[in-house]
DNA sequence: AAATGAACAGGCTGTTCATTT
DNA sequence: AAATGAACAGCCTGTTCATTT
């Protein structure tokens, strides 16, 4: 059982929940809007989140005590209404973010040198 | 089923075929060998391949057509005999190190793209 | 159909066990 | 014990199915 040591890249769903907690900063976005605006921003990188990823990437955030859902009516068209998120502990995320930007780094560096040793 | 269509980050086996390879360029070491000299050259960015995903790396490298093994008799100490490979089509393996490249240049794509727009 | 969610399945990898020298 | 290898187990994540609006 893995218990975090010896680990290599950063994974996926840590990846999203940066993203996530960073789209509700900015008031954005129910589920399926932040793939389709992931998909968008990756897409020339070949990257391309399911959907089940993003919302289990949510969902963890409340349970981590980050983020509340919230229903919401539509504002304008198509159905009836969605879940949105509001950040109910900011230090928390902002601990949060700081920690993936400690993984982020390190993994960059891992990328990097490969890329040095190698070629 | 992945298709390896919509992928993240590199796989921890590209990585370590990738050095696999450069070890053996070098004429160096054998299986676990090489795991002592990864886990050195990355300790302080807290990564340690385990011996078995270094094994399976050059199992692989070896179904891929681009290794063989041999085995040779131990010079000076410890025990009996280890595993070495060779080289055994240059061709293959410079293709598949370019490969690679182009997925770690895409993961530090993403990478960099989260630093940048989240922090 | 859009949206959310859960169930299911498979791949990747760490841990453990087995064998040889 | 060092070295190699395989078996086993668990986590991560993609695919599929179910439900609601």
């Amino acid at each position: 059982m893995p218990r975090g040591e010896g680990k290599f890249l950063i994974k996926q769903r840590a990846f999203l929940k940066l993203y996530m907690i960073s789209f509700v900063e900015e008031h954005k976005v129910y589920g399926l809007q932040a793939m389709d605006e992931l998909k968008a921003k990756f897409k020339q990188l070949g990257y391309e989140p399911q959907h089940s990823e993003v919302y289990r990437s949510l969902h963890e955030l409340i349970d981590d005590g980050i983020l509340v859902r919230r229903k919401k009516a539509i504002e304008g068209m198509k159905y009836k209404e969605v879940v949105v998120y509001e950040l109910i502990n900011l230090e928390k995320a902002k601990l949060y973010k700081k920690q993936v930007k400690t993984d982020l780094d390190r993994s960059m560096s891992l990328l990097r040198k490969a890329l040095e040793d190698v070629y």
